[in-house]
DNA sequence: ATGAAAGCGCTAACAG
DNA sequence: CTGTTAGCGCTTTCAT
């Protein structure tokens, strides 16, 4: 098989002009008369000519496709926030017209840093090593949803610990007191942030919570219904739930109906992300919107420039969460 | 920025050999005195020299990148299907060293198949036009779980007819005549056919399929829950409701719960997919497994073969589906 | 507007 | 075991 693919020689062959000119009308260079235009393409369509993108890379010196990192444990690809990145990140690269070559990394095998023109980092904590070899290296890089605060790298982030903060100052607001949270992943910067401003919110306005409040998850369903029937099983059940994800806090919910508990009568939940599922289930799920598809697509764009500018750019952006009030929480019950 | 690269050349001047000797030891080439690899080494080493893949590529004349093709339809990337087969694809060319250059389509930017060594095509029905593209263009290539009866095209794909049969037959054991489904989206073969095959049966064994009983879904939760409650609005509603995917069962079964209606001792669901989900719900779920990560990984290594193999390969392969049987589904009521 | 020629960085005969 | 020498397919000066 392989029976020898064509070059852009074959194509000047038949059309009967040089290479370069070939070259030319296939990268749109305007300084070709249309007679001859008319013949390259005339043979690039009958011979079915692709141009070798190695050759031209090569050639060019440029790399245009980007490497997208993620670590590969249990779950990731299964949660709303990984998908959204992968959605904003490969239609970037569509319309700009780069190759997304996705990495899925176990901690060994890095990626090639020199089969891409630049790399996106998708979660900092598995990887750190990764990027700091690629900043070591001077790849161009983005970090997304991390920040790297040690680290002279570009990233764009949401504000998690911000995030937390917007889920407790909602639930004190609504005079709740037994507050619980179930929470991601704590050994992700996500995770662990938000957490980490929930908890800041409720020391500060004088809040108990205490450690059976806080059930360790990791933003997947099934540790959801393990946190919800621990709650549910308390002696001190809380009014309100902090589900630092949506699909945790749909999760809860079914719990909640199966238990015959009232969301939000009886007990409030709420979730994070936003992700349109909250809107189809039985009861709207008030969360925390965090902008993952433009976020994603953003970072692509940004690190486009980076690859093709020939100055420095500094990106070290920080969203901010928002809250969306839906049905899922109410006023505390009595 | 980007401070010129450093090449083989510059760790052939270090090393104080020749290219060619560098060229031997970064492939592994046995014929190199351990003086010479020690040198080399060093140098590599001190300069943080990576080869360059466009170069290599070029000069090899192989390319050892995979192309994964799907389509972008809205929902596909939140669907167990299609991440299972991203999970699949991605583990394989890791531990096959392949990049997989991930490529989201809208039907308009075909995959450039010259920057890839061969491709994977995930959804025939959307990318029909780039798979005889591909054909023709002669570049290896594999379908996932699409057969192509008419393209000269290797593929792997489930028996979904069967899988349909399966679900039929398995309601029909339970005694239930009332039996409905709702299907996938009918625009995919495992849509189409899942519905199929399922007809084909309860024809075979002369129950009645109203209109009413078939609800046309699209994989998704959302559907899932109007379809739920469309059966349970019905005068005659059914006592089995086979759901052509595993999420969309695990939401019926939470519409049933909100409804008070008993799974399975009032309403059997059956799902499709065999998603780990299924366990850790409120009620196991009865399904059909599917081999989507080993078809995936399969896939990879066919492909592979194709792509260094001199000899023509045919891999037309269709897997069967299996019954897993849990607690969703009991026998008829009354 | 066009083409000749010199690379891009690396591999792979082929000699030695 | 080592180095010389052609390319791989394309882009890009630089003349013309």
């Amino acid at each position: 098989m392989n029976n020898k693919k064509i070059s852009i020689e074959d194509v000047a062959r038949r059309a009967n002009v040089s290479i370069t000119t070939v070259s030319r009308v296939i990268n749109n260079v305007l300084t070709v008369s249309d007679k001859n235009r008319a013949k390259v393409e005339e043979a690039v369509a009958f011979l079915k000519f692709k141009p070798n993108v190695s050759a031209q890379r090569l050639a060019r010196g440029v790399n245009n496709s980007i490497g997208l990192v993620m670590p590969g444990y249990p779950g990731i690809f299964h949660s709303y926030y990984a998908i959204e990145l992968i959605r904003g990140i490969g239609h970037a690269c569509e319309s700009l017209r780069l190759d997304m070559v996705f990495h899925i990394t176990n901690g060994f095998n890095p990626l090639n840093t020199n089969n891409v023109g630049g790399v996106i980092f998708a979660d900092v904590i598995e990887n750190r090593k990764q990027v700091e070899a690629a900043v070591a290296a001077q790849t161009p890089c983005m970090v997304i949803n991390n920040k790297v605060a040690d680290l002279d790298v570009n990233y764009i982030a949401v504000d998690n610990v911000l995030g937390g903060e917007i889920a407790a100052d909602y639930f004190v607001s609504l005079k709740h007191k037994r507050i619980a949270i179930v929470t991601g992943n704590l050994n992700t910067q996500s995770g662990y942030e938000r957490l980490k401003g929930f908890k800041k919110v409720l020391k500060a306005k004088n809040i108990d919570l205490p450690k059976e409040y806080i059930y360790e998850g990791d933003f997947s369903r099934r540790c959801a219904r393990l946190a919800a029937e621990e709650f549910l099983a308390l002696k001190n059940r809380p009014t309100a739930i902090f589900a630092c994800s949506d699909d945790m806090a749909l999760e809860m919910i079914s719990v909640m109906n199966e238990r015959e508990v009232k969301v939000p009568q009886e007990i409030s939940i709420m979730g994070f992300d936003d992700n349109p599922a909250c809107l189809f289930s039985a009861i709207a799920v008030t969360t925390i919107r965090q902008p993952l598809f433009k976020m994603a697509e953003e970072a692509v764009r940004v690190l486009q420039s980076i690859m093709s500018g020939k100055q420095k750019i500094q990106c070290k952006k920080i969203l901010p969460p928002v809250l969306v009030v839906r049905e899922s929480c109410g006023p505390c019950p009595q």
